[in-house]
DNA sequence: GATACGTGGTC
DNA sequence: TGACCAAGTAT
């Protein structure tokens, strides 16, 4: 699709459809900024009523560096990532100080200040400024991809790159302002991640993802696999030739599989404050305890520790295992039951 | 490049 | 219901 084409027609969506918010009656750089920071990873219902407060209270930049960290965070409060408001308030302090409270005019200027990253500084420079420098936030990621049929990973530099530099040739630098805006409305009303709005749509015959039946699969990006950290405590209690084991069930790793008794917290914590956690542990006492075995597993990281314990009778083993549906076990029973492998490396160091 | 940072909405 | 996502930035 022709670059004046793209352009015509995002644009006259836009004046079509545009919601009217109050940073779009304005062009200082101060309600700009203001609202540009606010709505960072924040929906414009939830950071609306904050903008509105913050104007306010604070009506120049001026007023906002004048004031106490304290009360910015206040006025904040609710809205997350509080960074923001740290930056903010540091912002305005230095834009007051060094510049007499006008905000750099440029793209570059304005990426130097703190809580404005490339994004940010885009939209400021655009929408307060006309310069001509394409912004580039998830919506945009979700309208090009599509439009254009683009499947690099936006999570990598390269494709960041890549859709900067579509951003960039794509504009029209007669109304970067408009421009821009049309762009992310369009991705936060029309072309929406999940079930856009492809009917009647101004660009269903041009759009890749539309024509080949995409949309759900652009823009491509690589989720990185994170890896979670679980404390594992185990309960290695005795009494007689029988042990205590459990059959896991449920969703969670090891199905089928037997282990001892567990407790797994949400921190690594000492013994002593695990065992106090439980009515009839804390009465044992703590024969031996293991190091801390790392444990990989493709999407989880275990840290777990042994402890083995004798309990003062049969009938406290016998409370904690019906109470927590563990089974009395011999030696030679439990080398024929399926356990994790964990406690398979225990037992055979410590048979 | 990966990760932490918050809250609320959506399917 | 547990991801996934939302006008990203700092480290």
């Amino acid at each position: 699709m022709r670059k004046e084409i793209f352009s015509k027609k995002i644009m006259d969506w836009y004046q079509a459809n545009h919601r009217n918010l109050p940073w779009r009656k304005t062009t200082e750089p101060y309600k700009i900024w203001l609202s540009e920071i606010i709505l960072q990873q924040t929906r414009v219902a939830q950071g609306l009523p904050y903008y509105e407060r913050f104007v306010g209270a604070f009506p120049d930049v001026l007023d906002l560096a004048k004031a106490p960290v304290q009360k910015v965070l206040r006025l904040w409060q609710g809205l997350g990532y509080y960074t923001r408001a740290r930056n903010l308030h540091r912002c305005a302090k230095l834009v007051v100080r060094d510049f007499e409270g006008h905000f750099p005019n440029s793209f570059e200027g304005l990426k130097k200040l703190p809580g404005i990253g490339p994004y940010t500084a885009a939209a400021i420079a655009s929408i307060a400024f006309r310069e001509p420098v394409g912004v580039v936030d998830g919506n945009v990621f979700r309208v090009l991809a599509r439009i254009f049929g683009i499947d690099k990973d936006i999570a990598s530099d390269a494709g960041k790159k890549y859709f900067f530099s579509l951003a960039n040739e794509l504009l029209d630098e007669a109304h970067p302002d408009i421009f821009n805006q049309a762009v992310m409305e369009f991705g936060a009303l029309h072309c929406l991640p999940k079930n856009p709005k492809c009917d009647g749509c101004t660009f269903s015959k041009q759009c890749e993802a539309n024509q080949k039946d995409l949309q759900s699969l652009l823009p491509v990006k690589h989720k990185k696999l994170k890896i979670r950290t679980r404390y594992f405590y185990y309960f290695i209690v005795r009494d007689k030739n029988k042990m205590l084991l459990k059959q896991r069930n449920g969703k969670d790793i090891w199905q089928g599989l037997y282990d001892f008794y567990l407790i797994e917290t949400s921190r690594r914590k000492k013994t002593a404050e695990v065992v106090k956690t439980d009515a009839i542990l804390t009465k044992a006492s703590i024969l031996k305890e293991s190091r801390v075995f790392r444990h990989l597993l493709s999407h989880q990281k275990l840290l777990v520790k042994f402890v083995e314990l004798k309990l003062h009778s049969t009938k406290e083993m016998n409370l904690l295992a019906r109470r927590s549906e563990l089974k009395k076990f011999t030696k030679p029973e439990i080398s024929n039951l399926p356990k994790p492998i964990l406690i398979d490396r225990y037992l055979k160091a410590n048979p």
